[in-house]
DNA sequence: GTAGAATGATTGTAGGACAATATCAGAGGC
DNA sequence: GCCTCTGATATTGTCCTACAATCATTCTAC
């Protein structure tokens, strides 16, 4: 199937969105819908995202699109390259490395913050909050990645450094596990419960050293998993995104 | 002076700007010479950007002019408030700790990077951007800023982390000295570049333990300044950016 | 003096137009 | 047959205009 007849499929399906944004909230919108697209492995990496096909597939004006495509850009989710259009980033094992390790040190310190809090209410929000990790029972790979990203974002929470919080958010992190998704095998999720519960009780105690190396031996086995997962998944380099974004010309000057 | 007599001037000073921009490079132009504005100073804290006076200072439309703005403000140069507009972002005090805190971490992790590096190429190269710290002539306060920025961004490029890079591009360092300017007296000055010295030390002797704790030591201490200068220099609350943006409404009636 | 309406400034979005550029298909030369 | 060059095409980059929505101030009525 060519490209020109999948984009005018979908342009036919959805002309209007399921729910109109309201004004204001338009680029939100857009990045929202286009954000979970990617992270839910919908758009694959490598796909295109051209201005004119969201802006149909949106029902909104160029403007809000280009603004979209840029946040996003700036999230480190897409690419941009001049008058070529964005495309779904996809990580290299290089950068997946640097992210982890920028990570590693990010978390550690959240955690650490986090065991020397001092704020009662914030720490009873805490326990709140974790409280899915001491569930006992068998967790499917996308219950995980939830209870996982709350947890994380319970520590920062507790933390309390928002620029800390903001920055975490926007490490791609969401990005990699979507990127390495299968590797989240049982035995591999129970590993990590089990170091939640590590992590969670060393705050808990108010055990800084304990709390940021117990968080740094996590995410760095986790790092392992991912790096050790991708490698045996995908080849690398052969990878550069769609052949062919031409199939379209000939197909609108026939129809035409 | 009422703010629409000043901008009226603004504008008739520059309808076209010094340089016209390439194709391409019309945002581009504007974020530089925006932040480099903000960075020196020249708009203070709180500065109201008006998206139609910027259109005319820089005599292109609003869309670069708006994507523009959106660039400063996820790297967090400027604020954006819904329907209110774009001002300089002013950080408070809290901000700045969080951001040194954060940035601590990145450091050590390049500082430790760096000094565990085995490239002799990269290694070489780092020798040389350093150079400068080992003159023992006396320095001003912007000639400070530049060597400062030029030895932190050597340890980055030796730690070879292109995230960490990047990351550490986007953490404001710059707006917090420009916010903080008048506090690099000459002592401040000269401990900051023995600071550097030992750093430097430990990285060339391949010890990435003490690379990493002087550089902790190092922007702790800096913290403490930073935090210290500013506190002793604004009363904060005080502020909540231009006062009074409505003497425009005043002026336009009255003279049209 | 205060609640509420009017006003004006400013952004948010739409939609159309054209220029610049990267890429690709095919023609023509070796 | 392979390579280069050229033109066609897709796509973005930029400009323009217009209008709706919203925020802050000012004015008005009580």
């Amino acid at each position: 199937m060519s490209n020109a007849a999948m984009r005018k499929t979908e342009r036919a399906r959805s002309p209007a969105p399921t729910v109109l944004p309201a004004h204001g909230a338009t680029v939100a919108f857009i990045v929202e819908r286009l954000r979970e697209e990617i992270l839910a492995g919908r758009l694959a990496p490598g796909s295109r995202l051209v201005e004119i096909d969201l802006t149909a597939r949106f029902a909104v004006s160029r403007g809000p699109v280009r603004e979209g495509l840029r946040r996003l850009s700036a999230d480190g989710l897409i690419e941009h390259r001049p008058h070529r259009g964005a495309v779904v980033r996809r990580l290299t094992e290089r950068e997946i490395r640097e992210l982890f390790s920028i990570r590693i040190e990010m978390e550690a310190l959240a955690a650490r913050l986090a065991a020397a809090a001092d704020a009662p209410d914030r720490r009873s929000r805490f326990i709140a909050s974790i409280e899915p990790i001491y569930s006992d029972g068998a967790r499917n790979p996308c219950d995980y990645l939830r209870e996982n990203a709350a947890f994380h974002d319970a520590v920062m929470a507790l933390a309390d450094n928002h620029a800390l919080r903001d920055l975490a958010a926007r490490l791609q992190l969401p990005l990699i596990m979507a990127q390495v998704g299968d590797i989240l095998t049982a035995p591999v999720l129970v590993t990590s419960v089990r170091e939640h519960r590590m992590v969670a009780e060393a705050i808990l105690k108010r055990d800084p050293t304990a709390a940021s190396a117990r968080m740094r031996a996590h995410l760095g086995r986790a790092a392992a998993v991912a790096l050790e997962g991708r490698a045996a998944r995908v080849p690398e380099e052969i990878w550069n995104g769609e052949p062919s974004p031409r199939a379209r010309a000939r197909r609108s000057r026939g129809s035409a």
